[in-house]
RNA sequence: GCGCCGGUAGCUCAGUUGGAUAGAGUACUUGGCUACGAACCAAGGGGUCGGGGGUUCGAAUCCCUCCCGGCGCGCCA
């Protein structure tokens, strides 16, 4: 409807530009929105607001001018000039009808379209240390990620997402340390679990499955491990680390690595399946390193002159593309840092083809942003083909009281019991209700009691109402007729309002795949179902006449549609009974 | 100290490429099931859009400044 009038516009304005009544480069944008009250008409452009002043005319001077230069549509029924110059279109009736077969007949791919023209973009998303299950600050970024991924690709967009597994690090080694001391408490041994390691139960799990696999052979005397140990927990942390590997030796120190890596990806993978979240691969930081990746990645900034040697390290002058200070690459031991990884990653992306980049990460990682904004434009990527999105953190409270979140501690509310306590349809839709940047409150409590007041249910509860309307349809041997439906009796403002509601619906999928901005769609769903259930209490399907009885179950069952395929987008079931 | 994000109804939040009288959910008050699902609907009260200044026909939206909250400023990841 709106680009309807947007054309309409845009003839006008040719037709004045032709006769000269405006200038040729008046670079007006065509704006056209629908209106808030219905005295306004239906919808409403304030182009000859913007054009007053390039033009120097008063503002209603000018619409009067687009209004006598506008072509006749028969989907117009009058144009109107208002306020301070703004023009309103009052829609004709038959514009609102075809509508309904329009949704109709498009069924699933309503809503759709080709504004992404095939474009290759990556999305990654939540790439957590696999060193703890997933807490519910990470399900907020598999709900948006994957919530963007799919609204991008009903876009039109090429998708493919993707998990980052950051399976190199000195966490990593944490983990790997963790999980063999608990083993040798499992081996008989006494002492008292140190601090700085992990201390969730799931350790224990994983220490069961390695004893269980090779009995008690990895048994050491730990006495060597922590004697003299240093006071800085960090630094304990490091000497324990390579203690464990002295002990163990390096295929065995890599064998309980490895164990603990794959029990905990597979983990995390189950935790993203449950909640609707699955990628099209799992990128593993170590494959960077076994392929040569970095060391390609360093060669190119080298070759472009982006490095130099200080203090025995390599050094990335990333102050050339406006970060704050150079950033280490390779370390003074040798060892690559990181960023290295992430830099040989993103080089990666692009030599696979990816033509738009979008990561997704906490907002704790916003002071990494520019540099690895940096990385990518010195290993010549555009200024706009990497997108980094913060989503930032939602704060727990249980009680009234702020929890606190911990992978180290191991206290915190898993992803896996928030699904099971509230579950997937409803947190995937509170997640979705809150825009990114927005810092969210997340209360426990509310969650759990709400499960029924969820806004979820509310959008849920209009689908699977429609659906049982159409179930009463067949016990009552109804019939939609084949031939075409009469539209004319359809003429009651809550017919209209939702007639309106329903063909936004492109609009606002594509404005949340250009602005990824998901949310929108969700709000849209809401208010879609505020419609229907006002329609639906004011009015009578089964029951009516049959004159309007057609065209409402055909106008409920574009309802059904489009509400099944919003939900669909968020990851959220579309239920014919609840 | 510097940087990023936020501050809109009692609470949780939409609305920001500048548009007409700032919205929703929730909570509160009142009313609606003898025809298709009351997990619903209808009506009502509730606001210095953090404070102040500026830009203009017009500002929650843009600029400046201050206040408050979250986060970040490693040869960690």
């Amino acid at each position: 409807m709106k680009n309807l009038i947007k054309s309409l516009l845009e003839e006008a304005l040719n037709n004045l530009v032709e006769n000269n009544t405006l200038p040729r480069d008046h670079g007006a944008q065509i704006h056209v929105e629908k209106t808030r009250q219905s005295a306004h008409g239906d919808l409403a452009s304030n182009i000859a607001l913007v054009l007053a002043k390039a033009v120097g005319k008063s503002p209603r001077e000018i619409a009067g001018d687009i209004v006598g230069a506008l072509p006749r549509s028969s989907d117009i029924s009058r144009v109107e000039l208002a306020g301070p110059g703004f023009i309103n279109f009052f829609l004709s009736p038959s514009a609102r009808w075809q509508q309904i077969e329009k949704i109709r007949a498009a069924k699933a791919t309503y809503g759709t379209s080709n504004t992404g023209r095939g474009k290759k973009v990556m999305v990654e998303f939540v790439s957590a240390n696999p060193t703890g299950p997933l807490h519910v600050g990470h399900g907020r970024g598999a709900a948006y990620g994957d919530a963007l991924a799919r609204v991008l690709k009903a876009a039109g967009y090429s998708v493919h997402s993707e998990y980052y597994v950051n399976d190199a690090g000195r966490q990593m080694d944490i983990l790997a340390l963790s999980v063999w001391v608990r083993y040798l408490e499992l081996c008989g041994l006494e002492f008292s679990f140190p601090k700085e390691c992990y201390q969730g139960d799931y350790i224990w799990d994983i220490a069961a499955t390695l004893h269980r696999q090779e009995g008690g052979r990895l048994q050491h005397d730990l006495a060597i491990l922590i004697q003299g140990l240093p006071n800085d927990p960090e630094a304990r942390i490091d000497r324990m680390v390579e203690g464990a590997k002295n002990l163990l030796g390096e295929a065995d120190y890599l064998l309980v690595f490895d164990l603990a890596k794959e029990i905990m990806v597979d983990l995390i993978r189950q935790d993203l399946n449950h909640f609707r979240v699955n990628y099209d691969q799992w990128f593993s930081e170590r494959s960077l390193v076994d392929s040569g990746a970095i060391k390609h990645a360093i060669e190119v900034l080298e070759e472009r002159g982006h490095l130099y040697q200080e203090g025995g390290a390599t050094w990335f002058r990333s102050t050339a593309f406006g970060d704050e200070k150079d950033r280490v690459v390779l370390r003074a031991n040798g060892s690559h840092t990181y960023f290295a990884a992430d830099i040989a990653y993103h080089l990666n992306k692009v030599e696979r083809g990816f033509e738009w980049l979008i990561n997704i990460w906490g907002a704790d990682h916003h002071g990494y942003v520019t540099r690895v904004k940096s990385a990518f434009q010195a290993l010549g990527g555009g200024s706009d083909a990497l997108d980094v999105l913060l989503v930032q953190f939602a704060v727990l409270y249980r009680g009234g009281e702020k929890v606190s979140m911990s992978t180290r501690s191991g206290d915190f509310v898993t992803l896996r019991a928030l699904c099971k306590e509230v579950g997937e349809d409803a947190a995937r839709f509170f997640y979705a209700l809150r825009k990114p940047e927005q810092h969210m409150d997340f209360d426990l409590d509310l969650a759990k009691e709400q499960s029924n007041e969820n806004p979820v249910y509310y959008v849920q509860y209009a689908h699977a109402r429609i659906c049982s309307v159409f179930r009463q349809m067949e016990t009552k041997g109804i019939e939609m007729s084949d031939s075409q439906i009469d539209f004319s009796s359809l003429v009651e403002p809550e017919e209209m309002n939702l007639i309106d509601e329903l063909s936004r619906y492109p609009e606002v999928v594509a404005k949340a795949a250009a602005g990824h901005e998901p949310h929108q769609l969700a709000y849209y769903l809401r208010e879609t179902a505020t419609c229907f259930h006002a329609f639906y209490n004011a009015h009578h399907f089964l029951n009516a006449e049959a004159a309007v009885r057609e065209p409402r179950l055909a106008l409920i069952d574009a309802v059904r549609q489009v509400i099944a395929n919003g939900l669909g987008l968020l990851g959220v079931s579309a239920p014919e009974m609840m």
